[in-house]
DNA sequence: CTGTATCCAAAGAGATACTG
DNA sequence: CAGTATCTCTTTGGATACAG
């Protein structure tokens, strides 16, 4: 376990799902291909700044693709890859571990 | 998958395992029980600081088990409770997936 | 509509000194 | 040995204004 590729493995993956929104956005990702406007709608609090950045980021690690329309006014749609899909075998699991935890928790308060 | 719960639920596992240095401090108990000091030399960028507030973090979460000796000099010996070794499952997918990221961005390049 | 640019606040982490 | 306290620095995220 002390293994550094082990660790540098890990650290990769909470380094693509960890920003603050990123966890949000794939989740209404996963539910399909959504404009960018779309996506503001349905998270209130999150800035344009943090939903480009977040965005842009996911695209750079090939988990989101970003469609282009090139007409006024402008039109970009954003989807998940078959790539990016992958990742929901993640969030599963730490759904599955995160659910138990947070009963866990509750019990011994 | 907009579910609410869904994303709760994995937020509250990445932020138990998601402090900068709980990840390495996971792998090393992994391996067994360790004093304080023992956690602190292997990993050499670590102030005292951080190692404390972040094994006080997982003891929390009841991730780990802090057993004091009362003699002097003083004696700690940190180690994953039952419920600690859970989180394994969670890690080996984590870095499944990282592996095979971290594959496919070089290959990009 | 979909961004970019700039400035600012908050949180996380590091350095250092001190203590039972 | 195993911490605590304090100060500083860096990173991250938010507010606001502006542009193609």
């Amino acid at each position: 376990m002390g293994d550094l590729e082990f660790k540098h493995a890990v650290e990769t993956t909470l380094k693509v799902i960890g920003g603050k929104w990123k966890l949000v956005i794939l989740c209404h990702l996963l539910d399909g291909v959504k404009r960018f406007s779309e996506l503001k709608r349905s998270m209130p609090n999150i800035t344009q700044k943090m939903l480009t950045q977040q965005l842009r980021e996911l695209e750079q690690d090939g988990l989101v693709h970003r469609q282009v329309y090139s007409q006024v006014p402008p039109k970009v749609e954003y989807s998940l890859t078959e790539y990016g899909k992958s990742i929901k075998e993640v969030l599963d699991v730490l759904n599955g571990w995160g659910r138990r935890h947070r009963v866990r928790m509750k019990l011994q308060k």
